[in-house]
DNA sequence: GTAGGGTTAG
């Protein structure tokens, strides 16, 4: 107390000792206009030469050099100063402030206080400022306590520093907390602190609400204010709000600020109005990078990766200040244009320019090389830098799913958690989906409950990717109660919900959901159409599938694709209609893909039509020459229809040209162990046991009433031998191991690395479930991706009702869907066959590997006698 | 006289 009131003393003598002359006044007067303006070498000149100095003159140098980040200079400055005062402490505290330096800022303000001057609202300020900046939660509330125990805590500008402080360290509720305290005395500073504060945390609505109640309480928006609310708009895509805010910026006057230009055209772009976001750039009378940064984006996101590109040669062309933004934008668009060439110069300037060290380029580049297949070079970028985030190994699992390498996908995911980096949700959704693909179901439920422990927010991706993956692992219910616990829906939940039930055998189901949706006012897109035509096909509803194959395009604009067309082909050669099939083939108005043939192809297989069968194989020999599919269809159809020479000819021709027929393979894993089984093979330690059950199911499956579907046995062999051929199916095999020696009462799932059946709706589906992953890809890129190279498929024993008869969906389809359920072993068993099972060899290179390793183990496992 | 609040990302 003695010291301060010394101290003022001495300061209020000094004051009356050396009364400042009016030219010590007008000198100080011009030294802060050099400071302010930041000629900082032009002020120091004239502070060395002033003879006279009072306070200001110190202080003004002091926050020269502060501001301008020249700290050593300004506490050289400080040094010499012959009396501090609080203002002069304050001045270089804020410089260490503003540039970040926690520690010496923390330093300095115990200091000051040491030698008794008082902060004051300036300096908490602006150490309240290092700590949003820094993130430091903890110091912040220190410094909460000291303002409330110095009675600073109702001043305007430390309370208005706390709610920025909070807000920045995403403690939003303690921010609208001190933000509500404040009823009176909030000025537009205060406001705007919580206005961003809502909308860096992803509360766009608040943000509106609360921009709304400040121009109710006439308190006027400025430069600062409309970033935030123009970002909020852009994150509801509400552009009628975003219009009559660009209203009051043109009124206030504050179009040319540079923050404010781009956030609108940010806002026009994400609210898809490229027009009005392209005329924003052009008023621009400074070019920005920032602004440029946004619309390169805009025209990415919004499908016009050509236009990005342009965008950003004249940018270089014109010489303009490029930044880390700037690039991550440019190798999307290249991303989304398979375009490998101009990516791999982009690369080359990235690395002249020396913006391979920043995360995000380097991200940007691993995303984009691993998007157009060049797994290597994206490991490559990846392995090289120094420092990985979240994103970075982000981009390399979704890479690696990309292009088919779920289980590498799976293994990265691990040793980020070895690493210790903690996942998001996208990486999670991501996760999920490979999860999916393989249908991993116990991994993927660990992943679930991982998510939920780990205390992240829910997200519309996680939640539409556990949908999926519990679909695609046959737990429908599981899936329906992800649904059922989203807070909202969007047409990828939707569209997940619909697919699932399809999937699942439960047409009638989804396209109830369907009405479900359109009641509550989401408008299907063109996968949920998908849906809906594998859900028909399926279930037979040959006039649903027609009445959504028109509703699409009449009602909702959407222009049927080959993958629509090759499920209609679908139904309509399930239902027997292969003349109606052939006709809508010839009436696309788009070229048919290898999809819509072989959708064609596979109806000729169920209907013998060997003639059209010829005409789909020789497109596809075109379209697809090392694709084997055609050449085992065709043959097979040769079989079925006794024209054994033809059949031989094409496996000739086949062998010539190299293409494989390989194996399909039906799996169990069990206690973490993987057995694999092949038709009619025996390799099996337990192969005596696993035979002889086989038996004894199909003794009970042919009481049931089960008679062998042997027409489209593949060999010229007798009808005894065809049976046999189908008896010691894979799947059989399996299943027989299943009932051996997996526990009573869980369920058996058996994975196959062959198509359920030649129909292409599945891969479309795969496309499908990507499309769910990432919900905010356009669909433009969708279509670019590879297809999925192979497809997993279930059996599943749990249900607990017996249906001791044929199950047939009715007509024609009963020929080629057999589905029959039998009780065996007090379990009841609901087998579900595809309708014809050995063909359709898609090989799968990664499980196999996978399984490879451990098959081996099977063997000790079951000889150790654990069963 | 020292001064608090802002845009672009997988």
């Amino acid at each position: 107390m003695s010291v301060q009131l010394h101290r003022t003393i001495q300061t209020f003598a000094s004051s009356i000792i050396r009364k400042p002359k009016c030219s010590l006044l007008d000198k100080n007067k011009k030294l802060n206009e050099l400071s302010k303006l930041g000629q900082t070498d032009e002020a120091r000149k004239m502070f060395d030469k002033m003879p006279e100095k009072d306070e200001f003159t110190w202080t003004t140098m002091v926050a020269a050099y502060a501001n301008g980040g020249r700290l050593v200079e300004a506490r050289q400055v400080f040094e010499e100063i012959p009396i501090k005062s609080s203002i002069t402490w304050s001045s270089l505290i804020c410089g260490y402030c503003k540039h970040g330096f926690e520690i010496e800022g923390f330093e300095f303000f115990w200091q000051m206080q040491s030698e008794g001057h008082r902060p004051s609202q300036f300096t908490l300020g602006s150490i309240l400022r290092m700590c949003a900046i820094k993130g430091l939660l903890s110091r912040g509330e220190q410094i909460h306590g000291y303002a409330i125990k110095t009675c600073f805590d109702m001043n305007v500008f430390v309370m208005t520093g706390l709610i920025d402080m909070y807000a920045k360290s995403k403690r939003v509720l303690e921010a609208e907390c001190i933000f509500q305290i404040m009823s009176h005395g909030k000025n537009h500073v205060t406001w705007t602190a919580m206005i961003n504060g809502y909308s860096q945390n992803g509360d766009a609505l608040r943000a509106i609400q609360c921009f709304s109640s400040m121009r109710a309480e006439g308190i006027e928006a400025n430069q600062y204010t409309f970033p935030g609310v123009l970002s909020s708009c852009a994150a509801l895509t509400d552009i009628r709000f975003g219009v009559q805010v660009h209203g009051c910026i043109v009124n206030g006057g504050f179009e040319a600020n540079v923050f404010v230009q781009s956030s609108l055209i940010d806002m026009y772009c994400k609210c898809e109005d490229l027009h009005s976001a392209k005329k924003a750039l052009e008023l621009m009378e400074v070019n920005h990078a920032v602004s440029w940064n946004s619309m390169i984006l805009g025209y990415v996101r919004n499908g016009f990766p050509d236009e990005a590109l342009s965008l950003f040669k004249k940018m270089y062309a014109c010489d303009m200040e490029v930044d880390e933004f700037t690039y991550p934008s440019v190798l999307n668009s290249l991303a989304c244009m398979q375009d490998p060439k101009n990516g791999k110069c982009l690369h080359c300037l990235v690395v002249k320019t020396g913006y391979e060290s920043y995360k995000l380029v380097s991200n940007a580049l691993v995303d984009m090389y691993a998007k157009q297949g060049d797994l290597a070079c994206a490991i490559n970028v990846f392995n090289s830098m120094v420092e990985k985030d979240v994103i970075s190994w982000t981009s390399l699992v979704t890479g690696c799913a990309h292009n088919g390498f779920y289980e590498e996908a799976l293994k990265l995911f691990y040793e980020m958690r070895t690493a210790e980096i903690k996942p998001d949700q996208i990486i999670i959704a991501s996760v999920l989906s490979s999860c999916s693909e393989l249908a991993l179901h116990e991994l993927g439920q660990q992943v679930h409950a991982d998510f939920i422990k780990s205390g992240l927010e829910a997200s519309l991706s996680v939640d539409n990717s556990l949908m999926t993956m519990y679909a695609n692992c046959g737990c429908l219910e599981d899936a329906k109660k992800v649904f059922i616990s989203m807070q909202m829906h969007n047409v990828i939940s939707w569209t997940a919900l619909i697919v699932a039930y399809a999937q699942n055998g439960k047409g009638k189901e989804s396209l109830r959901f369907f009405d479900e949706m359109i009641a509550s006012g989401i408008e299907p897109d063109f996968i949920t159409f998908i849906g809906l035509l594998f859900a028909c096909s399926h279930t037979g509803l040959v006039d649903d599938g027609k009445k959504y194959f028109a509703s699409m395009k009449k009602d909702y604009g959407i222009r049927p694709s080959p993958d629509h067309y090759a499920c209609m082909i679908d139904l309509l050669g399930r239902a027997g209609k292969i003349q109606e099939a052939e006709k809508l083939v010839n009436e696309m108005d788009i070229e048919p893909d290898a999809t819509v043939w072989k959708a064609l192809l596979a109806a000729c297989r169920v209907h013998g039509n060997t003639d059209l069968a010829e005409k789909a194989s020789m497109a596809l020999f075109q379209l697809e020459p090392q694709d084997a599919v055609p050449y085992v269809m065709l043959s097979n159809i040769y079989s079925a229809a006794g024209k054994w020479e033809n059949a031989a000819k094409l496996r000739r021709k086949m062998n010539l040209k190299g293409l494989n027929k390989e194996p399909g393979y039906s799996w169990i894993e069990m206690n973490g162990v993987v057995h694999t089984f092949i038709s009619e093979e025996r390799s099996h330690s337990k192969s005596d046991e696993i035979y002889s059950k086989l038996e004894d199911v199909i003794a009970l499956i042919k009481e049931a009433g089960y008679v062998p579907d042997t027409i489209f046995s593949l060999h010229d062999i007798n009808e005894e031998g065809r049976e046999q051929s189908l008896s010691y199916h894979s799947e059989k095999l399996a299943i027989a191991f299943g009932l051996l020696y997996v526990p009573k009462g869980v369920p058996i799932r058996i994975f196959k690395n062959l198509r359920r059946n030649p129909r292409q709706g599945l891969m479309i589906l795969k496309k499908a479930s990507f499309y769910m992953l990432c919900d905010e890809f356009s669909s433009q890129e969708l279509v670019a991706f590879p297809p999925c190279k192979h497809m997993v498929t279930w059996i599943i024993f749990h249900k607990p009702v017996l249906i001791a008869c044929l199950r047939f969906s009715g007509g024609p389809q009963s020929q080629s869907l057999l589905a029959l359920s039998i009780e065996v072993n007090e379990r009841f068993l609901l087998w579900e066959q595809a309708w014809y099972h050995n063909y359709t060899h898609f090989l799968v290179p990664s499980p196999m590997e996978w399984m490879k390793t451990k098959h081996k183990k099977a063997d000790n496992v079951l000889d150790g006698g654990s069963n």
